[in-house]
DNA sequence: CAGATAATTAGATGATTATCTAACTTTCTA
DNA sequence: TAGAAAGTTAGATAATCATCTAATTATCTG
């Protein structure tokens, strides 16, 4: 999981259209519709989560439908787990921090 | 938990000192030491890292140790599992989404 | 094919941010 | 009390980013 996956959670219109998707799929247009912005910038912020590969995009015709991708976000879960769950305990992998 | 943890988040510089702290508390030096970055620079992230809540300090003499505030990361855990574990499922929130 | 609809791409702009050097604060100690 | 050690704060700068308007692409339909 790489950087770009936390510069898309970093942008609050961003994280909403996560929390929207988590729903089920939408269009470009339906989702757009719920924010008070142009489409061209909800457009980039469609762009900037499917770089990041958290959405998918699929065409139906003129419209493009957005879906979450579990996966990457399970990943993020997984790094935040692996941060905090260590602090203070002796984990199975807490010997690795004393190697060179 | 507000914008401040994801934007503190964003950055690959404080994920690794979120994750150094994660093996226990060290000092602001300590932890500059690991960086190629001057410490002023440090300091800055240390204070973002500070203001999101994500971790506390405190001063022992000239010294000043960080460690990992663990609560705020366990709501972030929480806001990203809401958001993924009901894609496609039937949760038993699914309903609120149909509501005016 | 012409026009309408859905969406993206291009280009510009103002705001935010990561980083640096220089200066300052706090604490210890000889 | 002077100097060193550990950090932070101030101020500047270059890069990144969110947003907008205008233009473009792709698809459908009369």
């Amino acid at each position: 999981m790489n950087n770009e996956v936390f510069k898309a959670l970093a942008d609050p219109t961003r994280r909403e259209i996560l929390r929207l998707l988590g729903r089920g799929e939408q269009s470009a247009g339906q989702l757009a519709e719920q924010f008070d912005m142009t489409k061209p910038s909800m457009s980039h912020h469609f762009s900037v989560l499917k770089q990041a590969d958290l959405i998918q995009s699929r065409r139906e015709g003129q419209q493009i439908f957005y879906s979450l991708n579990t996966t990457v976000l399970e990943d993020v879960v997984t790094w935040l787990w692996d941060v905090f769950a260590r602090d203070g305990e002796l984990s199975r992998d807490a010997a690795r921090s004393k190697l060179p």
